[in-house]
DNA sequence: TGATAAATAGACAGACCTGTCTGTATATCA
DNA sequence: TGATATACAGACAGGTCTGTCTATTTATCA
């Protein structure tokens, strides 16, 4: 019970935070749609920053924990699991609560790197990247660095498309381009690479 | 001369909204940095959202003008082209100045689709999609619709990537991912498609 | 029941924000 | 020179923001 709150907070916060962003939402704003009295949020965050921190935190952990439990430990081959990275891009980005990407938009509203709450959104972009990583070396890409990085692109890239212009397309095109990018990667013949 | 104060205030606005952001850059900073009275702002611009409009219609003609000229313009063929494209990326994202994409940035600070800087931001995706797709088709690919999708992906990712974590190895990844793609779609066997 | 911890409402300070207003100064052009 | 437009500095109103404080109420648990 003595977390619930804290709990309920930081859920509150993170659903405001992903629709209007970080900046632009308000400590009392939160309290207000949370059912919380302020000193209850600073009794249990030092500061809006704090609360931006465990939100972010919480989103972190959350998505690799369905990277690992529900991509990673799928039955099929990791190329099968690759793509389903983008299968769920595709569902993420047209449910109704998407807004894009919480690091992405925490690392623009707190642009210097030497911010916590930017070094954190940094910080997961590379945790997501070496899950790829994990996933493209299983596959037997030619090269598993370079081959998570391209995937990561297009996921991003779909992620802000999504945000900015609306609709599925971005999503369909990732995984498409995604197929190829893998194709090209676990070629046999090795003439594929220059 | 009359216009000359006011190209000075977007040149200002648009520098600081690039390493701020719009929300966190307040008119006083503008002004104070411009050397700029605030009647003077007020007199060339009905408000805060009319400035950040200009700034990012300027930004977009000045974008757009580089690709037509610059790019599109340029001998050789559609493929060396296209992949100019990213060539200009990886010199883009290693300026001292970089800061994200301002459009990304405008969409992620006014989330609401309806807004004019939204809407704005959104627009100019499909321009430059728009363009992408020229140069797909000139070259050949099979589906240039699809091709340029694709590659908005990759740039923009790799702006993104650019922005969160720093350093331009997003942006050479997306050059030799580009190339894959390009290849894969303007293969002359029809075989790749699936 | 009584003691302790946690949550409540709401006022408050101090800073910042946008946009308006006033009065003065400067520049342009007839 | 005089008329007109433009820019200036800076005060100001009205609002919002974060974070602090107080005084009261609710819950927990011995």
């Amino acid at each position: 019970m003595a977390s619930s709150r804290r709990e309920h907070l930081v859920d509150t916060a993170t659903q405001l935070f992903s629709r209007h962003g970080y900046r632009a939402t308000g400590i009392d704003t939160i309290l207000a749609e949370a059912g919380v009295a302020k000193m209850t949020l600073y009794n249990h965050f030092k500061s809006k920053d704090e609360l931006i921190l465990a939100s972010l935190r919480r989103s972190d952990e959350q998505t690799r924990a369905h990277l690992a439990q529900d991509i990673a430990a799928r039955s099929g081959s990791a190329h099968t699991r690759l793509l389903a990275v983008f299968e769920d891009l595709a569902r993420w980005v047209e449910e109704p609560a998407f807004n894009g990407c919480l690091f992405i938009k925490a690392a623009a509203d707190y642009p210097d790197a030497r911010d916590p709450i930017h070094a954190l959104a940094a910080e997961h972009k590379r945790l997501v990247r070496g899950f790829l990583e994990g996933l493209a070396r299983e596959a037997g890409a030619d090269d598993p660095v370079a081959l998570a990085w391209q995937l990561q692109l297009l996921f991003d890239g779909a992620t802000v498309q999504a945000q900015v212009c609306g609709g599925s397309g971005a999503a369909a095109q990732a995984l498409q381009a995604a197929e190829r990018l893998i194709d090209a990667a676990t070629a046999t013949s090795s003439a594929s690479v220059v």
